[in-house]
DNA sequence: AGCGGGCGATACCCGGCGGGTATCGATCCG
DNA sequence: CGGATCGATACCCGCCGGGTATCGCCCGCT
């Protein structure tokens, strides 16, 4: 099976529509359906059902979906990091680190400082993205290595060494008559009157419904909050970042936040290896 | 990159010789060299040192031995299993569960006896392996879930539950005057006069150095026992195979055994997390 | 030093296949 | 019933993957 036919599938699987499909692919209607044909005849296996009016997948073609897009991402990884260690003239191709903007913001500079420090160390470049799509890049080969954050960030099909947990805080308004309290209970932060709880945007950049304001990252959090418009718990090395009119305040019963540092398990290079085992005597 | 180009490469990258390489594709040696230049080419990277009498792998050659490897097992994982739930006329595909030869013997009817009465269940085909390609099988699609025993299999890369933790036993002939204490250290069980540890076969078939005897699987195993040739620290749950004239002792400082049910990570079907599910249940 | 052999690179040819255009056949809609 | 939509089919073309023949280089043997 080549990649070329797996790209080809995939994309009619996608779409459910060969016209579209075909656009999408920068190629003719025809050459697709011939294609998707040849591939069920080699495999000896029906993938769509056709019904001249609409596609649909079998429970095989839902099978290759699923397979194919995570051969895809290998081969597209193999690629990316091929080239990365190739342009790398000294040898070293260097990491590419990822996590979620506005997080770990203590923990990432006292990694990378430490890891500097190192003898062997070579160049890390942290890239920032949104919730969730750490494991992404991290299996199509755009990053070696991310901070993800327990129970929030999913870990499945990576290795992983846990590195430090931490309480969550509510951040509201300075002026607001709880944030004097010593603690909160989630119970409590999740119905304040008028401060609901932000939302954030889903994988496919949709935003849930609900009454809070959407955000993007944690400075529109913080100044909605700082407006009046929001409450939030977050991980209380948050604290670090705060505006002056906002106040963080305990919540105990809030999961705790593990910090992990994560690979994908086949990829363990020698310079990856020196900065897991930095970050976990940090 | 297609996966043509991947096999090509690999099989150069492992043979480090363009002809016996291309022999193993069956075709000739010119086009596989200029197979390779096309591929260095459009990657824009050297992937091998030709040297006229001899090839060896750039750093980056080495990066795309170890990603294109992993990458033409997620190829063919698709392939394998989309086979597999095509010719499953009946919708549901069966699962495939792999696990060392001779191990999990009281641990695998009970969980097949277990599943089977489920409402939902689906057939399982019981796939006996060496030791160590539990793993391989997993990735490139062969089988769908494996028993794997911890701390001897690595579960990199793939998703796990505990089942059971079980303690460790020697395995000694039965006239043997160790074989009547009530507990062994390990150090005792190492250093028998004239009772050394069996030597397993490696992943590429070969044989450790050693004094004990060279063995494939558990009843060649118990044979050199019983004849007064080897002894070894199993499992306690091996003592459902043992022969009448073997013995098995504790030994408490020997590390404990757990058993795992593992799964790769994008590939979790309904049934596998039925199996799952019923297994976590034992 | 000279020569033969092993190995990768190059040159060149051919056939198959991937991709394009034109068109058909079926189905749904107004 | 006619038009529109959509996948399948028919047919053609150009590229590329694969083959054979050969070169160039370097090592080792004598």
């Amino acid at each position: 099976m080549e990649t070329r036919e797996l790209r080809y599938f995939v994309a009619v699987a996608e779409e459910l529509h060969f016209g579209r499909a075909a656009r999408r692919l920068g190629i003719a209607q025809p050459p697709l359906s011939r294609a998707i044909r040849q591939l069920e005849r080699r495999l000896g296996v029906t993938l769509l059902e056709r019904d001249s009016r609409s596609v649909t997948l079998t429970a095989a073609g839902a099978v290759l979906l699923r397979e194919g897009r995570a051969a895809l991402d290998a081969v597209e990884a193999a690629d990316r990091r091929t080239r990365r260690a190739g342009q790398a003239t000294n040898g070293d191709p260097g990491l590419v680190l990822v996590t979620k903007a506005g997080a770990s913001s203590e923990l990432l500079p006292k990694l990378l400082d430490a890891y500097a420090a190192e003898p062997d160390a070579v160049p890390v470049e942290v890239l920032l993205c949104g919730i969730g799509e750490q494991e992404r890049l991290l299996r199509d080969g755009r990053a070696d290595v991310a901070l993800l954050h327990l129970p929030f960030d999913s870990t499945t099909g990576l290795d992983t060494e846990e590195l430090v947990t931490e309480q969550q805080v509510a951040v509201l308004p300075a002026g607001h008559p709880l944030a004097r309290r010593p603690h909160l209970r989630m119970a409590e932060v999740e119905t304040l009157p008028g401060l609901p709880m932000p939302r954030w945007p889903r994988a496919d950049g949709s935003y849930p419904d609900g009454p809070g304001p959407e955000v993007r990252d944690h400075a529109q959090l913080f100044q909605h909050i700082a407006l009046g418009r929001a409450a939030v718990v977050l991980p209380e090395s948050c604290r670090s970042l705060l505006l002056a009119d906002l106040a963080a305040v305990p919540v105990p019963d809030a999961p705790a936040v593990t910090t992990v540092i994560a690979w994908p398990p086949h990829s363990r290079s020698r310079a990856l290896a020196g900065l897991v085992r930095t970050a976990t005597r940090l």
